[in-house]
DNA sequence: CGTAATGTTGAGATCAGTCAATCATGGTGG
DNA sequence: CCACCATGATTGACTGATCTCAACATTACG
């Protein structure tokens, strides 16, 4: 739960895939910011730091002051349903925005799923900082484009396929982040608990379980501990058939 | 499928509620565009009219030329995954954007569900357009994390909610657009059939039938016929038990 | 070293998907 | 105007994935 501004050494990345066709040769999976933007933007956020892993960032309901950039770390956010059910939206990593709020008051809950440093930035703020940093604010728009699509990428996912295909893409998704995956061995290091991945996926824990059995039957990956998994990505990916 | 570039009396709109909590007394559903802002966007933009239902506006995999306005009518996007099933991605109503794309090229298809008018604004010049604006571009990102907010939401219905659930929460969806809702006599006028509302709530067209037949015998609706049904919004609300 | 949190496995119940048949509706051409 | 047909909608029977409850195993941490 303890939160402390620091002097912070990360680089201000936003992470996103933008909408016209990229110039030849390149692929960005981050925005171009000038070193002027960047300048401009770190006077802009306050950075925190959240040690403990589970410490809540910001809660549903909450006024909502703060917009967040990650940039270290993994956050999750999520909802809590009327009948005490839990659906996480979204994982973060660091590049991603967070902190959506709607007349004012957050959506959402976000926690750190490992330790994690933010940016954050006054929505107050905000606005007239981007209306005075136009280039600055197109990057924000790419970015919630990307976000957008993303939460449509997942509707597909939750909408059409079976505890284990659903189980598969999300390993994919880990393992595209260094920080979690080492892509020699094909190792990758689970932040989080079965119950996260069960609420993430619309399941429940014990078929997170039971779906990574099958996969480690079929030979898609193998189990070396809870948190530990080596995956075959070319077997998964055939599995998942989807982009 | 044939489109026609016309002259338009129609209100250029962008329908969305913002981050920032609204000035006292102000709850908009619109954003406010100044008229020389609304003149500008108007210059920018084609107008294209969509008069049989089901029409294709672009399609998934295309080179993803422009974004789109929709005006009037009602438009579907969807995806068709490998296996040949259908997820609907969102429905849009008149104000809202449609037309994301990924690196170029269009992420879903969309169709037209009524006949649709739309304003469509290429994305070469958008991004010039946009930074010379910024005034209009912040509009475009309260919209875009309008969107995603609109993609998260989905998200949990689908996630933790059985059919029936879903369908209530996408019936009370429907009824906040008079153009298919009248208030008095809580008459809804289904647009799409089934199999759209099965594909977008990620169910078959056969359960959305057993639902509506559940909802019925529970007294939170009518069936008048098969596209038209007199809702209970009180008691729909109360069975949803979701914002 | 003990306790709580996390993870795994099993058995039974249930929601919803699939297949198939039937009914309804609206548009078309004779 | 009406018969016909294609599409959409409904209903029934069956099946299967997965949820829930329960027991047990493992791990992490004070």
């Amino acid at each position: 739960m303890k939160a402390k501004a620091i002097k912070s050494q990360h680089d201000l990345k936003i992470r996103a895939v933008g909408s016209l066709p990229p110039a030849p040769g390149q692929r960005r999976a981050v925005l171009p910011l000038s070193g002027a933007e960047r300048a401009e933007l770190s006077r802009l956020a306050e950075i925190v730091e959240y040690r403990t892993p589970g410490s809540q960032i910001l809660g549903e309901g909450e006024p909502g002051r703060f917009l967040f950039l990650l940039a270290d770390g993994l956050v999750r956010t999520h909802v809590t349903l009327n009948d005490g059910e839990r659906q996480i939206l979204a994982f973060y990593w660091p590049g991603d925005l967070f902190g959506l709020a709607e007349e004012g008051t957050y959506v959402a809950t976000a926690e750190a799923v490992t330790p994690a440093t933010v940016y954050r930035f006054p929505y107050h703020d905000l606005q007239q900082f981007l209306t005075t940093n136009p280039s600055l604010q197109y990057g924000f728009l790419v970015k919630a484009m990307h976000e957008w699509r993303s939460a449509q990428r997942q509707l597909i996912v939750m909408g059409r396929f079976d505890v284990a295909k659903r189980l598969a893409i999300f390993l994919l998704d880990c393992s595209a982040h260094e920080q979690f995956f080492s892509g020699e061995d094909g190792l990758l290091t689970l932040p989080m608990t079965r119950y996260d991945i069960a609420d993430y996926l619309g399941t429940s824990a014990e078929s997170v379980t039971r779906a990574l059995a099958r996969l480690e039957d079929e030979g898609l990956l193998k189990r070396l501990s809870a948190r530990q998994l080596r995956l075959d990505r070319e077997k998964l990916r055939a599995y998942a058939d989807f982009t």
